[in-house]
Parts: C-alpha cells; sequence; structure tokens
DNA sequence: TATACTGTAATAAAAAACATTACAGTTAAT
DNA sequence: ATTAACTGTAATGTTTTTTATTACAGTATA
C-alpha cells in the first residue's frame, strides 16, 4: 500500500464537499491536483463502485459524492483503496523449516488486529470532520 | 512499507528465539528463509543499530538476541523496519488550490493518529507472545 | 596465515506504481 | 443528426521502489 491512492481518493472527496453539491469533472480534479484525468476517472470510478460517489456520463457529466460527507468515514476510503496488509507482504519461506512453516499463519493473525486498529481509528473520522479544518 | 522488511525481521527474530541462546549465523538464516544471506545481514546489522540483537564478526560470528523475547515488543520490530506511513504517500498538490494547500497538513494529522493506533496493538504483542504459538 | 564470519557498497533484475494516450460509449444541446 | 463534452477503460510506456546478487574489505578464531 505504499502508493499515493488514499491520499488522491481522500482528495477527490475533499473536494467535492468543498464544491458542495457541484458535479465535478476529472479535468477540474486534476487540474486541483496536479495529475493525469485518466487517473482521476480511475479512481471516481473505483469510488462509484464502492458507493462513494455518483457519476453521470456524456456532456455535462461528472462526479457528486452519493452520501452526506457526514455520512462517509475514512474506513469506507480505506477500504475503497486498500490493497495489501499495512505491515507489508511476507516472505515465501523454505518448506523445509519448522519455524517458516507455521510464521505466516501468525502473521495473518497479526496483520489483521494491527490493520483493524488502524481501521477503527479512521472509522471514527467522518469526512466532514476531516474537512472542517480544511474549509 | 509495502516490502517484506517487518515479515522478514520477525522471521529472523522468531528463529533466534527458536534456537535459544545459539549464535546463528546469515547462511543459517539466510537458508531458512530461502533468501540470500546479504539481505539477513543487512536486516540484522539494522536491528543491532535498534538494539534487538548483538552481532558478531569473524570466525564463529554471527547474531543472537539482545534481549529476552518476552521484553521486545512488536512495535520494537515495527519502528526498525517502518520507512512510510502504512496509509501510503501524499500527492503533491497544486499550490494554486486552497484545498490542496491544506489537506497535507490534516492528512500527517491523521496519518499519526492511524499509526499509531497500529503500533499501540503491535506494543502489547511481545516477541515471546508471538512465537508461543508457532513453538 | 587460513578459515569463517559480518558489514556494506555497487550493481542488476524484478516488481510495483504512476503517467499517458487513445478511443469507445454516453449524454446534452443545437 | 451532428457536434461537443464528458466518463470508462484498455493498452502502453516510464519511473520508482524493492529485491537479489556479487564482491570484497574488515574482523575474529584457531
Amino acid at each position: 500500500m505504499n502508493n499515493v491512492r488514499f491520499s488522491t481518493a481522500l482528495h477527490i472527496l475533499t473536494l467535492h464537499y468543498y464544491m458542495k453539491d457541484e458535479m465535478l469533472t476529472s479535468d477540474f480534479i486534476a487540474g486541483s491536483m496536479n495529475v493525469n484525468a485518466a487517473i482521476v476517472r480511475k479512481e471516481t470510478s473505483n469510488l462509484r463502485k464502492c458507493g462513494l460517489v455518483t457519476t453521470k456520463e456524456g456532456k455535462g457529466g461528472g462526479t457528486m459524492l452519493a452520501k452526506q460527507a457526514k455520512d462517509i468515514r475514512l474506513s469506507d476510503v480505506y477500504n475503497a483503496v486498500r490493497q495489501t496488509s499495512p505491515l507489508g507482504k511476507k516472505n515465501v519461506p523454505n518448506p523445509a523449516c519448522p519455524v517458516g512453516k507455521q510464521i505466516n499463519t501468525e502473521l495473518d493473525i497479526l496483520y489483521n488486529k494491527a490493520e483493524e486498529a488502524m481501521v477503527s481509528k479512521l472509522a471514527a473520522v467522518t469526512l466532514e470532520a476531516f474537512c472542517k479544518p480544511i474549509i
């Protein structure tokens, strides 16, 4: 997860909060963020699949928040972009090693607990609460 | 942090717990883990700088735990290998955008809180407790 | 002084992330 | 109907990050 997706998604959503109820195009968002419009479209497309925004194709189209900012939690954003554990990847151990054989099972459990702790912290913050100090 | 370093470091420490009080060479550890010995030496070297292991150069040398397994917390391991935030990188925003200008400050605060939540979960687990189900 | 180690730099290879281009499909306005 | 302005997404290229490998200087032991 050492990428910019969480930050990108949150930036997109924050812009929407700021531009209340306006339909935003990928070009507009991309300009604000200094990235290519195709990247924005990829992420809004993903956020739509996750129920956080609605999109409209064709002329006059764009993206809007699908719910009120107070009903979007940062854990929703995290889950929308999450790909790998925040603790990183596991090794592929030597199957002849007795320790290696079992360590990944324990790592799975540990990773889940640790991630859960982080996610519940994110769940305590709504998009609205996150945006307040910005606006 | 989408790498294998946390897993690697923990694997090394677990092997040491398993091989109680024996001095382990990088070749031995590397064999158990299916990785190159130079990678193990890089990580043990780092773990030494962080006070988790002691190393000995020259013939008959190798690595040992620097403290008892009950006194090593997984948060120590995390801090030893941590490089970037578990929520990923931030964007480089367009300085002309009022939202972009402030969002990274808020992200810093958020990232710190979220990471802290994860780290305190890791702090609750000692190397000994982690290893118990393995051994 | 030979042997068996660590430490680390340099480099190469592989994987992941990011950026760009292109264009099909959709909608609205004229 | 045609044009213009959008999204969606695939294909491709580039850059960055991560991992692996090689090599060898330095150190300790016998």
